[in-house]
DNA sequence: CGCTATTACTTAACCGTTTCAGTGACATGA
DNA sequence: TCATGTCACTGAAACGGTTAAGTAATAGCG
C-alpha cells in the first residue's frame, strides 16, 4: 500500500506534475483554472494524496523542522530533563510550532557535535539553544546561516536573536526579599556555576544585594553541586555539618529548593521555620511543594513561545536580530519568614 | 558558505559519486581499494563534507526519525505535559535514541491527523504512541506499515508492539495496601477515565480489591476530572461537601495526590492524619513532596527506552510483534496512616 | 486585422543521495 | 589460449518534489 506520489496525482488527474504542485501549494504569480484545480484536487483526495515533506525538502531546502538543543544538564547522566524547567519550556514550544506548521527536532546536548549535527545533516530551517555553552561553540553556529535563538545564554555580543530574563535582577530580588524579612546570613545554592550561565548572574545579584546592605560575602555560605534533588538534600546535612549559620537560603532553581526542604526535613528541621528559602524559576511544582516555594517567577512558557516565534519571524524574513528580556517578578508564598 | 555535496566531494577525489556513497556507508559486497578510499575520506574532511540526511532519506526511505506522540492532556490547554511522567519517558527515549543515531520528532496530539500526519509527510521510520486513542484512529496506523509502539494502551487485540504494566493489578495493589492499613472507605480519583485507557484498568484494580475485601464499591467515592494538580486541589473541597466520610484515597497519578495534598492542606487537613493517599507512577516529584507518596512505582525510563528498542528491533528486521509488561512494585512512603 | 499580453498549462532541470547494471582490466583455471 | 571470475570502479536512473523557462491558445487593444 505504497503513498501515491505526486505522479500518481498527475496521471490521475490528466495534468502534469507541475500543475499539481502549483495548485497545491497555490502558487504566486502561476494561475490555474477552477476546473483542473478542481480535478487536481479530487485526484488528491481520491488517491489519498500527501506530499513527501522529504523531498520538499530538498528541492525547496526548507524542512519545517526546528531544533531545539536542551543542555544534558548532568554529565553522563542518561537523561534530559532533570530539572522540570525544560520540560515546560519544551511543551510550549511544540505548540507553538505545530501551530505554524513546523515540528520540532529534539536533541540532548552531549557536544556541540549535536546541535551541529542536527543542522547540517538533518537541515533544520532554524535552531533553539537552551541554556550556557562554551562560546567556541556557539561560535560555530555561524556557518550555519540558519535563525538561531539562544535562549537563557549570556554572550558578550550576541549576533543570534536571544531570549531571556534578567537573571542578575532576579538573583537581586530573591536575596533583598530575604533581608527585607531579617535575614543577613543567607546561603546560595545551585547547581554548576558556568561562565555565562543564568546561574552565574542569579549569584551576581545574590552577591549585589548583600553588598547593597552591607553584608559580607562568604564563601562557607555558597553550595555549588549539580542541579538536582538529590544534591540539594545533601546540602542540607553539609549546611549542619558547617554549623548553620544560615537563616536562609536562595536557591538557583526551585528543584534545588524542593531538595532542600526535604532535606531539612529529614534532620528535623523545618521550612521556614528553621531555614527561609526562595527560589528561582517558578516551575509549575513550586506551588505543589508543602511549603509552597516563594520563588521568582518567570513565563516558562513565553520563554518556548517566544524562541519558536523568533525562528519562524526570521524565516519569514524579518530582518534584524531580536531580543526579549521577560519580566520577573517575586511570588511570596509559604517558604520565607520574617525574623 | 554552502554545504559541500557529494558531487564536490567526488569531484575533490577524483572519483564518481557512486564511489563515494560506497565509501561512505561501506557498502556490503561493494569493493573499494584503499587508497580509493582513503583519497575519499580526504576529501570529506578537506570540504567538511556531512551528508545531507534528507536527500538520503529520500532514495533510502529511512529517516532515521522515530516520531513520538503525546496526548494533549488536557483539550484546549496549550501544553503538552500536565503530567510529569510524559517528560520521564520523553527523555529517556530521546537518549535511547540518539544513541544509536536516530532523532525523535515530537507530537502532541490534537486527533489521529497529528501522527498520520508525521507517519506520512515526514516519513518517520517508527511512531511510539502513548496513551489512549479510540480504536478507530489506531486502526489507521495499520497502513502505514512502519513499526508501531503503542506504550500503555489497551487494545483488544494488539498487532502493534505493545509496552505496559498491569495496571488493573497494580489499582489492585494500591487499593489492597490501605485496606490492609485497616481503610475501608476508600475514595478513587482521577482525570478522564477513557476507554481502553491505564485509568479504567486502575479503576478496575481498585474494584478487585474493593470487592476482594468485601467492601461496596460506591458511587460517592470516585472523584473523575482531568488530570492536574488543580482538579486534585478542588477535590479536597468536594470531599467536604460530599460530608468527607473516606478516610484514604487511591489516586490514579502521583500528580493528582500531591493536588490532593495540597488541597487538603488549605483546609487544615492533614495526609495522612485526615487522608491516606496512594499514588501511581512514582514520577520523580512523589518522593520530594511533603509528604513523600506512597505510590506504585513503574520504571518510566525503562518504558521510554523499551520502546525505542523496539522501534529498532523491528527496523533492523526483528520478525514478530514484541510485548512487554514492566513490573510494577508498591513503594511505601509517608503518605499513608494506619487505622 | 495584426501585434502584444495574458492565461493555462507543460517540459525539463534540479535538489543530494542510493543503487542497479554495466564495463574494462587483470587474474585464474582447464 | 580462451572462457570465466573477481576487482574496482563508473553511468545513469530513481526517490518525490519545486521551479524556471517555454508554448499554445485566447483576449485585448489601437
Amino acid at each position: 500500500m505504497k503513498n501515491a506520489s505526486i505522479k500518481d496525482v498527475a496521471k490521475e488527474a490528466g495534468v502534469s506534475k507541475a500543475t499539481v504542485s502549483y495548485v497545491l501549494n497555490d502558487t504566486p504569480h502561476q494561475s490555474i483554472s477552477e476546473e483542473t484545480a478542481a480535478r487536481v484536487r479530487e485526484a488528491v483526495k481520491k488517491l489519498d494524496y500527501v506530499p513527501n515533506l522529504n523531498a520538499r525538502s530538498l528541492s525547496s531546502r526548507k524542512t519545517k523542522l526546528i531544533g531545539v538543543v536542551i543542555p544534558q544538564t548532568e554529565p553522563g547522566r542518561e537523561f534530559l530533563f532533570s530539572n522540570p524547567f525544560y520540560g515546560d519550556l519544551l511543551s510550549s514550544a511544540e505548540y507553538a510550532a505545530r501551530r505554524n506548521g513546523y515540528h520540532l527536532l529534539l536533541s540532548g546536548s552531549e557536544s556541540n557535535q549535536s546541535y551541529m549535527s542536527i543542522a547540517r545533516n538533518r537541515g533544520v530551517d532554524g535552531i533553539i539553544i537552551v541554556g550556557a555553552y562554551p562560546t567556541k561553540w556557539l561560535d560555530e553556529l555561524h556557518e550555519l546561516s540558519i535563525p538561531v535563538v539562544l535562549v537563557d545564554t549570556y554572550v558578550k555580543d550576541p549576533v543570534y536573536h536571544t531570549i531571556g530574563i534578567n537573571d542578575r535582577l532576579g538573583g537581586r530580588m530573591a536575596t533583598e526579599y530575604l533581608i527585607k524579612n531579617g535575614h543577613r546570613s543567607i546561603a546560595f545554592v545551585c547547581g554548576q556555576i558556568e561562565d555565562q550561565g543564568v546561574v552565574q548572574k542569579r549569584y551576581q545579584g545574590y552577591r549585589d544585594a548583600l553588598e547593597g546592605a552591607g553584608i559580607k560575602v562568604k564563601e562557607e555560605h555558597i553550595y555549588s553541586g549539580n542541579i538536582s534533588f538529590e544534591y540539594a538534600q545533601a546540602v542540607a546535612q553539609e549546611m549542619l555539618k558547617r554549623g548553620k549559620k544560615e537563616t536562609a537560603a536562595f536557591v538557583s532553581a526551585d528543584i534545588l529548593g524542593m531538595g532542600l526542604i526535604k532535606g531539612l526535613r529529614r534532620l528535623n528541621l523545618r521550612v521556614p521555620r528553621d531555614l527561609s528559602i526562595v527560589g528561582f524559576d517558578d516551575v509549575y511544582l513550586a506551588k505543589m511543594c508543602d511549603p509552597s516555594l516563594t520563588t521568582v517567577h518567570q513565563d516558562i512558557a513565553a520563554k518556548g513561545t517566544t524562541a519558536v516565534q523568533f525562528i519562524l519571524d526570521a524565516l519569514s524574513g524579518e530582518p534584524g536580530k531580536q531580543e526579549k528580556i521577560l519580566p520577573i517578578e517575586l511570588v511570596e508564598r509559604e517558604s520565607v519568614q520574617k525574623i
